[in-house]
DNA sequence: AGCACGATTAACT
DNA sequence: GTTAATCGTGCTC
């Protein structure tokens, strides 16, 4: 399957956060594939988004969020997780997808070893979690998901199809209406358990 | 220069 | 349900 293209993250950003649920995030990790499906995103939407990072302004940290899309914008959060997020919309227009949780689907061996062992259910079902899972960090803020020879990319998969809606995570100190849109996107019908490994020869690129 | 607080997680009771 | 872990950021003094 082909990347997602520049075109496809220069686009308001609730329609790419709703897209987004069902393709697949993939890290190359000494040149393994890390990778799974999106299950949940969130959309930030402009400097006037009170839960954004944008509503300080374009500073340090936010400079990504203020750049072109399809880049990455990955900051630590709680002095311990990396967020992972996609830029949108025009250079010079902040608004950026958080992607909040992923199905594991290639590297399960060391998306596993990544999460210390932890149970397949919980993998990558968090923001925090899927960085650790697919060795995502604050090395990758800024890198562009659309250049050829990217670690770090999108690839196009089937649709979701059905997409919940709901109100963001984690905001209840933004006020109303930003507390309550919904800009969380949720694939229910997203497989449940990662797939089970092929029968015969394993692939070259999967480990042990 | 100092401070309060997160777009969270895991391990508790 | 409660709480510790842990540090970059933006704001105040």
């Amino acid at each position: 399957m082909p990347r997602l293209t520049r075109a496809f993250f220069d686009r308001p950003t609730v329609t790419v956060a709703r897209e987004l649920l069902g393709q697949r995030l993939v890290h190359v990790v000494d040149g393994r594939r890390l990778a799974g499906l999106i299950s949940e995103t969130e959309a930030y939407v402009g400097e006037t988004d009170l839960a954004c990072h944008a509503r300080a302004g374009r500073t340090a940290r936010t400079e990504r969020l203020f750049g072109p899309p399809g880049r990455a914008y990955v900051y630590l959060n709680y002095g311990l997780h990396w967020m992972m997020n996609v830029v949108c919309e025009r250079d010079g227009f902040p608004a950026a997808v958080l992607i909040r949780a992923i199905v594991p689907t290639e590297g399960l061996a060391r998306i596993r070893a990544n999460r210390c062992g932890k149970p397949d259910k919980i993998l990558a079902d968090g923001p925090g979690k899927l960085s650790q899972a697919l060795a995502i960090t604050g090395a990758a803020n800024g890198l562009d998901l659309c250049a050829r020879g990217a670690a770090l990319f999108i690839e196009a998969a089937p649709p979701a199809g059905v997409v919940v809606t709901r109100p963001r995570i984690g905001i209840d100190f933004a006020p109303e209406p930003w507390r309550s849109i919904d800009w969380n996107f949720i694939w229910p019908a997203a497989p449940r358990r990662t797939a089970q490994q092929p029968p015969g020869p394993r692939p070259a690129n999967e480990e042990e």
